[in-house]
DNA sequence: CATGAATGAGAATTCATTCAT
DNA sequence: CATGAATGAATTCTCATTCAT
């Protein structure tokens, strides 16, 4: 991804990977600092502690440096995600376990929220559309996983067959993603087994208590 | 040294504020279209079709006008909250208002929550300061709402009355707010009735199949 | 000086004038807070208490206020100057009578050498030029005054003869002029006998100790 | 986003301090040319015949611009004097000297006053802050050279004892300095040799013919 | 006559990008 | 390969001036 254009080949592939790293590293940190629209190019470059006219031998703009900062965080993350799933367990024990751990994750979760948004805002229309192509297709990734936990729930009887999964996918997704926003500004305390707990029996009770026969739930009573 | 060309002046105490609120329109047409970061204030003394100048008459600085936006926006949105809560009603039935009645404002809503995030994160650190507090008001604000309409439906006994109520309510307040990512990114349909749905089925009865006694909530099985 | 332009005439030429001096007023204060370049026409506005467009009704330009200004100072020093002159007094007293005089004025004199130069400093050629022309004016003026006083002096035998009326003329009044800008800077203190008394004795006796005849002013030994 | 056109890199430290002259240079003429308030980064960067960005390189504002010339021109002229005053010589002739090569210099002396003046009077507060502590720096070194000329005069038995030296010297100081604005004016010749005549003879000797014994000097006659 | 809203021509400054060394 | 000086387009903001009311 990084072509070579003029003179020698100074250093080994590992070299220039690594500093290909530091290079990212350092944006993530502008990114985390500031944001994308608030962050330069000099600034990335001081945080790396290298010279500006380097930056720009390792990637070719601002908008292909932080697209690489936003694709090697998702990629980190989407590796996490894996062998989680690939372990034999209840559907059911999965989705606790995902959102158990994503409240255990959540030092950096907002910040990579944050900082994709900070991109998602700041950014010229192209780099915009780039982004938001990469961040659906993460959404889309999530959605699915927890989509089919959901279907996997449903056949193995553990899940209330009726229930609409896209939508109650996306919904606990995003309800992951976000509720960040409100440990963010304080109004809710950074508690991961609290959060783990209360979220988790929210995602699978409900509010309601259980009476009401759930077979009603498209439409009013019955 | 300074020939000008067109004259529209405001004059009485309601021209000042027509003209103010067709600076505020286009401040948002533009938040809306690129965004804080990428908005000029040339940007939207075109799109109001007034000089550069005149929005400077009517707002201090770039920071002070899109505070003004934010401002606005709050205030309509939280007019439109309290006829709907003083209404004679279960809590339940607000609860499932409330979120029905979200998805159908879902024209509007998406485009504040994105407009304020991309001042949030494309802003210098005194006005994000401002914006934080502005914002976390809101929130603060909409979590008491479902919180008090939780507490009270457990006091009806509709609510599960093990449900921890400040998460839960955060939960439920970043989900309707959030999901739009999910919408604009074309990954579920804007289809209100069916969001209303699924989204109030889920928030009211969780995923599971009911059975499991609600009691355990924090722990295993029984 | 200030040509009506549309209507009636409302007010009293009496109340014309006062408005006019107002604003004068106002002018000579910005002058003397900010100088010429930093000054704007609101500024003046404000500080005069009226509307920004009312000073544009008085005068048709920043350039033709502030060059009022400094004709209005300038008559009045002008004529401060004259009954002094035109007293019956030997040459040499009125000079002595000059300098202290203008130490004890010294609350004033600053304020108009700084405002005036302010103004030559900061304010586009064609200001500048009718401004240069002005401060000659005043200057030609005082040299003359002054330089008759020498004259005089000399067929009084109170002056040397040998001495060079114009140069010494010129290099008294700037003495007088420039030598606040000593005192603003805190290099000598505003004491006005002792400068008075110093600068009387130094411009009329020199630094020298009297003994070599004072013949030999332009050349060696005589 | 910004093609370039033309390129001259400085790369070592000499090249460095060249470009960094060569602007000051500019800034120099541009405040000969219209003083520091009618003089924009842009005249500056175009009179040095570099980019705009350019003088951002080397100078961090405007003001710091200005300053640097200040500060530059201000070493220049201190660092011609200094040998001067080590010359083995009566402290008179110094005196003289110091009035005499003061107009044979009168092509610098006289702009760099002005514009200093134009900085001075042109500039916010607080570059008018640092310029006055500067001035004032300046203008202390010389009353004091003069000063110490006097007092050196006194103890040689060649200057009036009872001569008022502080006053006398910054009397002297400012003579020098201001005569400028006369000549400027076109008041008087810009005349070396005649005016360092005239005005050595003035300020050796004063105006008044000598026999009223110099003792009285702060009194009327004995 | 008075007012203050409206205007647009700059001015200072920033920053992504290029390129000579 | 690395560097940092150079560049100019773009941005925010100011202010003299005009003119509708």
């Amino acid at each position: 991804m990084t072509p070579p254009k003029k003179r020698q080949v100074a250093r080994s592939p590992e070299d220039l990977a690594a500093k290909r790293d530091q290079i990212l590293d350092a944006a993530m940190a502008c990114l985390h600092d500031k944001g994308f629209a608030r962050s330069t190019m000099s600034d990335v470059a001081k945080t790396a502690s290298i010279g500006r006219g380097t930056v720009y031998w390792h990637f070719p703009s601002k908008d292909d440096l932080f697209l690489a900062v936003v694709q090697r965080e998702t990629d980190k993350v989407t590796s996490e995600l894996e062998p989680l799933l690939a372990m034999p367990m209840p559907a059911a024990d999965k989705l606790e376990l995902m959102i158990s751990g994503t409240f255990h994750m959540y030092a950096d979760v907002p910040h990579l929220f944050k900082a994709f948004l900070s991109i998602l805002t700041g950014a010229g229309e192209e780099l915009e559309q780039k982004l938001e192509a990469q961040l659906a297709d993460i959404y889309r990734q999530y959605n699915q996983v927890i989509e089919d936990l959901l279907e996997e729930g449903k056949r193995e009887g553990t899940v209330r067959p009726e229930l609409d999964s896209p939508i109650t996918g996306a919904s606990i997704v995003v309800l992951l993603d976000a509720l960040f926003l409100q440990i963010h500004f304080g109004l809710i305390d950074n508690d991961p087994p609290r959060l783990a707990a209360a979220v988790g029996d929210f995602v699978k009770r409900g509010c309601l208590v259980c009476p009401p026969s759930s077979t009603d739930a498209h439409r009013g009573t019955p």
